[in-house]
DNA sequence: CGCATTTGACCAGCGC
DNA sequence: GCGCTGGTCAAATGCG
């Protein structure tokens, strides 16, 4: 209840997961604010990294809140950054509904301070940030599922070899600005893909999938590590790459995705 | 002892 | 005007 109780309420609505949930009478929040939304894939390397240390961000972010969402089955988690005192930035985070091994993250915000030290792609002196919350989430993982899922994700996310080999996980999203009352669904992934993913996007629409990322996860498979995710659905996993990712966005205040 | 995380309650906005 | 859901804050508990 200060200054920032009053403000915080009309910071983000949830344009990523309300995106369609139009199913009954959710709407909600408020108008929207620039919210970057990144779906971020967790892989089995997930798993390795806690134990080099995840390198999951540049700033620290200190969990203040988590509730479940109507339309989803995994709570939201809610983040703001602890990096610096004054810093506004805050983040969402939660499980893609068709999708558990995906994570939804939702920065709202932008810091208002520069990256606390220069990350290494797995910073042992990383803050203590999701160490928890990452491990768990990489854990809880299932390896079996996630080396399917990655396997396919490969194959029809990544044209190409890169990313993989560094990366410890898979994160196919893109930073999408909705500053207005347009929701975002599609993403450059999809888009660089190819027929695939237009087939699977089609799915998503007669499944009337809220997120597109969701649709991804639709191919790859569910199963009950959804169970196992439930209350691990922290933080998510970063790497090098979505390091890089993060920091252009923050750097240039997100990138600007046209909706269509 | 200190810090972070977890859980519950309260507040505010939007839809019906 | 009422109800519902999301979002945030505050207090308590646990772990380092």
């Amino acid at each position: 209840m200060d200054s920032d109780t009053n403000a915080s309420p009309h910071l983000e609505s949830e344009a990523s997961s309300e995106l369609k949930s139009s199913d009954t009478q959710t709407s909600k929040k408020r108008k929207m604010v620039e919210k970057t939304v990144v779906a971020v894939r967790i892989g089995e390397n997930v798993g390795k990294l806690k134990n080099e240390g995840l390198p999951s961000d540049f700033w620290s972010w200190r969990k203040y809140g988590q509730k479940p969402i109507k339309g989803s089955p995994y709570p939201r988690g809610y983040y703001k950054c602890s990096t610096s005192k004054g810093c506004s930035a805050k983040k969402q985070v939660e499980r893609c509904r068709t999708d558990a091994s995906m994570l939804i993250i939702t920065y709202t915000s932008t810091h208002n301070h520069p990256c606390p030290t220069t990350i290494t792609t797995n910073s042992p002196q990383q803050p203590k940030e999701s160490e928890s919350e990452t491990t768990q989430d990489l854990s809880a993982t299932s390896k079996e599922e996630d080396q399917e899922h990655i396997e396919e994700e490969q194959r029809d996310n990544k044209p190409s070899d890169e990313g993989t080999n560094e990366e410890n996980f898979l994160y196919l999203q893109s930073p999408i600005r909705c500053s207005q009352d347009i929701i975002i669904e599609q993403e450059d992934p999809f888009k660089l893909n190819t027929e695939k993913s237009h087939e699977r996007i089609d799915l998503l629409l007669e499944e009337q999938e809220p997120l597109c990322y969701a649709q991804l996860k639709n191919l790859s498979a569910s199963k009950n590590e959804e169970l196992d995710f439930f209350d691990e659905l922290e933080e998510l996993p970063m790497s090098s790459s979505f390091l890089h990712f993060t920091r252009s966005i923050f750097s240039d205040e997100r990138i600007p995705v046209a909706p269509s």
